[in-house]
DNA sequence: CGGATTGATGCGTTTCATGCACTGAAAAAT
DNA sequence: ATTTTTCAGTGCATGAAACGCATCAATCCG
């Protein structure tokens, strides 16, 4: 048996002619002329090879097959009117899921106020937080895992990556009040290695940018501590076990309101922080609005705690 | 925003493209020319103001709002498959319900063997059967409860219903064994009217018809029981309180083989048996094919229970 | 560095749907 | 009873959409 092919338009006028009762009001309502109308029936009744309406000049009844379609085509225009409607949700980013992928810096320090933003009236769509070291954001965006990432630096991968640059973010001297920083404005490479100094673990962005930091001023690089994760360097910054350099973008993390910070010189450092996507392919319209939206409230208004 | 109108060819045109990774096979799986798919996958994409795939010379990749579609876009084709196949079983009348009304001798005695034809191989079909008296079934008929009749004569309303014969049904004397009609090998209507009669109630066809017998003999009626139900009449028959004349398809239905049954003459009546439907309408696939089953096996070959 | 493969584009053709004008039939009005 | 109106269907021509063929640009392979 040849396959049926119904198409949606035709199913949709002969649905308005069985609920209209006439030609004229539902060609009218179809915004087809009536003779258009009538064709586009004839096709559909040739097509599924039976009759839909039994009618004459002046009456016009549903045979049973068209009751019958009736209700099936019902059926499908409605799903068909979901399907749109969920589409274009989706293109309005209003429904969907972005799964974003950052350093942990970035993750928790720049990003929370900045969902809060988008999510705002966005109830069907999810966003997915990845936080990883560096490298790992890249691999999370270049198997897919993650829309985009938001990293420091383009390490990367075969030019299969492209960056763009978000910010620069410059590192600062921390110490505990009371400590070596009290009474400086600003501090020198040069005036931290001397004192106890603790350090992010390798791998970590901050680590290879403190290393070339030191190897450019030619200083011997032994750090007291060595610690994984943020909170774990800035309790012990807190505690007075010691200094560390860290970028702009750490310190909120690390509850740096209550820690002595000054701006590191000589050489002045700075992490760049940017964005990092597949070349090449097309963001899904959420991921775009919120790359958009980081981009307008961190480089617009100098400001980086949105609202 | 205006209203987008996906049209499901487009949309199983992209599906086939997502699925086949390349446009080469998928043209060729949707029977098209490549430029013909290419054209028809811009097409898409302009309508859904979207770019659904990312792709070069050598590349083909969904991109996200592309990957969103075919997961909404592949259900909804699988709901057109659904309804198209559900329609096509319809026509098919493998699916569906036909409602039958006819006379009580009809749906006990013809019917129930044809019906049980009709519906072995088709699960899905349903089958109602209504029994009523004759302007009931025509009443039935009327407003749409049943799809066709079975019933004697064409009484009926305002040229609105059709009829069609099926069969004549000839009147039998019948009696218990060792009654009156033993000896005979047919009976005269006259030789009834002495005996104790069992009547169907007013406003049965049997009735009509008896009593149109005897007024044609100018016999004068008096009824010795009056029943409303063939399996009442039936009962005081083969109790031997009297004997009664009836059309040869009530017979199996009150138990004839165990009772005396002569054919009836002078005047030779038959219950004019037929098919009542709306005129100028269709019917049903599954109610045309049953109709169509009844005429073939009642005419035909001559056996009143088929198979 | 050529040949081959792949997707896109130009162009002419065909198919399909639509609108206008008109026909034929049936109900309503006179 | 006759005319008028209403309604769906048809002839015909126009316009849009989709298609295939030929060709092009870019990439991969040998």
């Amino acid at each position: 048996m040849k396959r049926i092919n119904p198409d949606l338009n035709s199913l949709r006028a002969f649905v308005m002619l069985a609920n209209a009762g006439g030609f004229r009001p539902a060609a009218e309502a179809l915004g087809l002329s009536g003779p258009a109308l009538s064709r586009q029936i004839a096709r559909l009744e040739e097509r599924l090879g039976t009759r839909l309406f039994d009618r004459d000049t002046r009456n016009l009844h549903l045979t049973p097959s068209g009751q019958e379609l009736l209700t099936i085509a019902g059926r499908l225009l409605h799903e068909a009117g979901k399907a749109v409607e969920e589409f274009e949700a989706f293109l309005a980013a209003r429904r969907g899921r972005v799964s974003v992928a950052g350093l942990p810096s970035i993750t928790a320090g720049l990003l929370p106020p900045l969902i809060a933003q988008f999510v705002a009236g966005r109830p069907n769509l999810d966003v997915r937080v990845l936080d990883a070291l560096s490298d790992r954001v890249a691999a999370a965006v270049l198997d897919g895992s993650a829309d985009f990432g938001l990293t420091a630096g383009a390490s990367d991968a075969a030019g299969r990556l492209a960056f763009r640059r978000l910010l620069d973010d410059p590192f600062y001297a921390v110490a505990a009040p009371g400590g070596p920083l009290d009474d400086l404005d600003e501090v020198g490479w040069q005036d931290l290695v001397s004192l106890p100094f603790i350090a992010m673990a390798q791998g970590t962005s901050v680590r290879a940018l403190t290393d070339a930091a030191l190897v450019q001023i030619g200083a011997a690089f032994e750090p007291r501590f060595e610690v994984s994760h943020l909170a774990t360097a800035g309790a012990l910054v807190a505690e007075g076990l010691g200094v560390s350099a860290l970028p702009g973008l750490t310190l909120p993390v690390i509850g740096g309101a209550s820690l002595v910070v000054r701006p590191l010189k000589a050489p002045e450092v700075t992490r760049r922080i940017g964005l990092v996507f597949l070349a090449g392919r097309t963001l899904s319209p959420a991921a775009q609005d919120l790359i958009d939206l980081v981009f307008r409230l961190v480089r617009g208004p100098l400001g980086r705690d949105g609202a």
